[in-house]
DNA sequence: TTGAAAGCGATACCAT
DNA sequence: ATGGTATCGCTTTCAA
């Protein structure tokens, strides 16, 4: 920085202020010190920048298994919605461990960003509160009974309610649920996770149509990915004639392993029975056969994140009430629950 | 710190060494250190570690198209493995301009981390000199003619050569090569090109056979994803009989968007025509067909990566030959490939 | 073994 | 409108 104040024929100071565009600066003297830093090939020290001034345009963007679809797919449209607002997005992996995102919060996040978009596993409220030290954070699917953090969640008792209409609506009968059993609608803890809000969603559907909802047709899974799908399509068609001629998976991925299980097993989706999942990741459109899905409008929910994150940045102050806005969906219908087809 | 300092009734200066476990101070004092900063919820700011020191223990990993299975799954395992490190790893996604690459290099790279891993796109070798100002960098498939810096590659043309064997030990007779057409073989700017490899390795398992390689057999695509294959699919089908009873996709996604394809024009994968990709993408297990692949050791390249770069953050001075290492592979049979079946 | 003080590279206050 | 300079939080040299 010196070297371009020297080489612009000014102080440091008016250096600085010129690179960043304030207004009292001469548009002369401004492009006189945009020319020498451009020459010297000049960038500014983004740890120093951050060590004054607090401010350094980068945000930090924490989530679960990085090396699955549905996360990887939504940090980087959070990544690109970043981009596109002239920050830079920097996304960390937090693995099974509380540690973990203890660790993330308290130093990369808290020290090296802006501000964080983190969708939380093990770390109470409490604790993150104590972790980022009033940088602004917004999470992802918040499942705090109290929430004291602004959030942008997923449609999960819409999307889950749509599924199940989607499902009665092919004429399908026997519905059953993959992912979660009744008992987490049970624990007070639970009661506002993904899984919780997607299966009262379903209750919901059911008690619409005037159905009977027998607690069997949830059926627990962990954790939730496409090999432990493929096993349970395997117990299930093992034990005797498949008990359901439609299933909703919780996730995209289960209902990939659960076609595949069922496959396995010679029953044939969507012949013998409907699948739908949840997520709209992209596989799910060219597989084989393509599948049905309550799609979470990933777009929708990166703008409406990075929104509420660059008020916050921008209202430091502010002590308002936690924000809460959910993302929008789209029942996508594909070959998966053409029953019978 | 000073808080830190205080409380443990110690200099500043004695605080900083026994956090970070210096030789010189004594254990005593060090767990009085310990105990205070644990009392304090204290953790260095790595801003200003970073800018006093050079060093904060971040990792920049960046690379291209997260939304897309082989990069998100390889980036998660270069992550755990820096984590395996004791040190974080910080992920960005270049989109398809130079400009961000450059800015990564250029900003949060060389400013904000230790040194960085990278699979360059459209930066050149010397570009990246200039940019990351002396920071040690490791490239992914490096594709330059004259390497100047350490990279690990994948093993192109060993995989080509067993993609291409094992199809012809399956009893194909008419191997068709998606991905790219011979024109990259000789643009010498290409001729280090993923795709460049990839076709060398299928040529010299063609001679190796003694058989006739008609260089229609390479057919060019482009984006390398599933929609791209799939509509090519629908066109090689729709010109009449399918030409090839063999086919190898220079990428897994490619591959699974071929099957696809191939289903909708009512040829199945493996009766009619055997079908085997690249990369080892989790996906590829449970698709139906499963799909045979030559599959990129990621924990391989992961560690190999990692332990160049450490080895260049550990000996800064060093200013050897750009070392070049290549991950380990195997080719998995699944079911992609039981022609006939 | 510990402490005092300089300095990393910016920013922002205050003076001019 | 521009310049001088204290300061952010830590590391590291040098002295004790």
């Amino acid at each position: 920085m010196s070297d371009v104040a020297r080489e612009a024929d000014v102080s440091r100071a008016t250096a600085s202020y010129a690179l960043r565009g304030d207004s009292r600066i001469t548009k002369k003297t401004r492009s006189k010190v945009i020319a020498a830093a451009k020459k010297l090939n000049y960038s500014a020290n983004l740890s120093a920048r951050s060590l004054r001034s607090g401010r350094n345009g980068v945000v930090g963007v924490a989530i679960f298994e990085l090396d699955k679809s549905y996360p990887s797919q939504m940090s980087a449209a959070i990544s690109k919605e970043i981009n596109a607002h002239g920050m830079q997005a920097i996304i960390q992996q937090t693995t099974n461990s509380r540690e973990d995102e203890v660790s993330i919060l308290q130093r990369v996040t808290s020290q090296l960003c802006d501000g964080t978009i983190f969708s939380p596993g093990n770390v109470s409220n409490e604790e993150m509160k104590a972790l980022i030290h009033g940088k602004p954070i917004v999470l992802l699917d918040d499942h705090s009974a109290h929430p004291i953090f602004d959030s942008v969640e997923t449609a999960g008792r819409e999307g889950a309610r749509t599924a199940i209409t989607h499902l009665l609506a092919q004429g399908c009968r026997h519905i059953g649920v993959v992912g979660a059993d009744i008992s987490v609608l049970e624990k007070p803890s639970m009661k506002n996770s993904v899984a919780a809000r997607r299966l009262i969603g379903c209750q919901e559907a059911f008690e619409a149509s005037g159905r009977m909802l027998s607690p069997d047709a949830f059926i627990g899974l962990s954790p939730w990915d496409e090999n432990a799908s493929r096993s349970l399509a395997h117990n299930l068609a093992d034990q005797g004639d498949f008990p359901f001629d439609g299933v909703f998976c919780l996730t995209d991925s289960i209902a990939l392993g659960m076609i595949r299980g069922l496959y396995d097993c010679g029953i044939s989706v969507p012949r013998d029975v409907a699948v739908i999942g949840f997520d709209g990741i992209n596989e799910g459109a060219s597989y084989i056969p393509s599948l049905t899905t309550i799609s979470t409008d990933r777009e929708d929910l990166a703008r409406k994140a990075v929104s509420i994150l660059l008020h916050d940045l921008n209202h430091p102050d502010r002590q308002s009430k936690p924000r809460r806005e959910t993302a929008k969906f789209n029942l996508e219908v594909r070959e998966s629950t053409m029953l019978g087809r």
